[in-house]
DNA sequence: TTTTTCGTTCACTATACATGAACGATGTTT
DNA sequence: AAACATCGTTCATGTATAGTGAACGAAAAA
């Protein structure tokens, strides 16, 4: 808050206001929302749709995203060549499997699923990309978590827990204990956690520096899962494995 | 430039620089670009790191755009319901010609391709979707550029007109008759244009109210299109037209 | 080594920003 | 229809803040 632009960060938060909203947000919500007066807003929103990060609809004066924003959104995939690289490790396990497969990074506090590759089965199940969510939600974010440095777990448990279902995991605790699984086994799976009747399989992915900030993950409905439980293991254990080492990471 | 928040506006620019560089930018190579001082503009990145707009690389001290913008990249999408809307016609379309289909649409003075479904064919023309581009430019571009009025027609054509090939219109005046004929024939038909060898077929996509701010077109490569061309044209005309019924457009 | 260029920090002053009230327009309630 | 509430927008005002430019150590280049 000290050596920050206020003004800037008052407009970031503005832009991320319509993340969890709908509709369309008018100019007094969007002041009482971010504890600012209705001419900052306005002077603000002036200001970002000049340069089209917003856009006013004229019909009923209210405003949205611009479309500026999805060219920037869509250069931040393109910048991310791990997504590109990992590609075709996906299609193939998702073409051996048949369910939904993905890629999550971390991104400071958060995890977010930048690729996918959706299962073709008539029931499936899907999940958000390009959405934050906690680190400790899903097995996917919890295979990156498990191995972060101490201080970096901490910062994240700290936080409120945010629960998701009935069976969420909720205590620091929990979390730290299955942690120390993850990393024991080298893989991570869990069912209902973060959608009941869902089991998610996902093992770490390595940097050549041995970190790890990317994940791929497994999920589909917990009983088309079990029955191939083991292979399905193997087959996400195996692939983070090929891509760990085209990466250039030599696991001793 | 008046009533706009100067650091705002300068923020938005430091973030569009990012979209013309294939690499990580600094601070000093910010600076110059934005002729701002080193301070000023290491300020504007640290308010727009703490919020995600912004990555530094911790390897090399570099900055690139954060993941923030690729969720609100997303949420645009997600609002825009037009792309939605017409995903099945173009698919339909897509089908039925196997070539790529594309739904482009104005903002401001700029044409984007929100949505396209590629074709099949091994060898196929593709576009970058996202991404703004001058509203001249394409034939997807002048369907919807022929049905705006006079004055923002002029304000378009008064900036300098970006050529892409030797085939590219360079005079206003070019570009103005060639906006005429689409009014009459309701349809545009260009090759080379933008890219040699490539032939585009667009219509125009009427709202409700009768003013368009969409279109459709057809890519391909010329000796593929050619000898469909009449079929082509029909079936891109009657797509436009069956899109702008369901919208609520009456033609007289 | 020397020299340049880098990212980062800081004190300082002009100025640009957030305020809060007032405006007309729109839409809701009585 | 009339009264009311709420909307987006405008404006003058005083203060907090944004941009400057020099100085720093670190890292790269010569």
């Amino acid at each position: 808050m000290d050596n920050h632009l206020s003004s800037v960060k008052n407009s970031c938060r503005l832009l991320k206001l319509f993340l969890d909203s709908e509709k369309e947000m008018g100019v007094s919500e969007l002041s009482r929302q971010l504890q600012l007066s209705k001419g900052a807003v306005h002077k603000l929103l002036m200001t970002l749709e000049s340069e089209g990060f917003i856009k006013q609809n004229p019909a009923n004066k209210q405003y949205a995203l611009g479309y500026t924003l999805l060219e920037l959104g869509n250069k931040v995939i393109k910048n991310h060549n791990l997504a590109d690289f990992t590609k075709p490790f996906l299609q193939r396990l998702a073409e051996t499997t048949q369910e939904l497969v993905c890629l999550c990074i971390r991104d400071q506090l958060d995890a977010i699923y930048v690729e996918k590759i959706d299962s073709l089965h008539p029931i499936r199940f899907n999940v958000e990309a390009y959405r934050r969510f906690p680190l400790y939600a899903t097995s996917a974010a919890r295979a990156i978590l498990a191995f972060q440095d101490e201080a970096f777990i901490g910062n994240v448990l700290q936080e409120k827990i945010r629960t998701f279902t009935p069976y969420s995991l909720k205590e620091p605790e929990e979390v730290m204990e299955r942690l120390k699984r993850i990393r024991e086994q080298g893989y991570e799976i869990s069912s209902n956690m973060r959608n009941v009747g869902v089991t998610g399989i996902a093992a770490p992915i390595y940097d050549a520096d041995g970190t790890v900030n990317a994940s791929i993950s497994l999920i589909g409905p917990t009983d088309r899962v079990n029955p191939s439980l083991d292979t399905f293991i193997q087959l996400v254990v195996e692939t983070t494995r090929d891509i760990s080492f085209q990466l250039g990471y030599r696991n001793k």
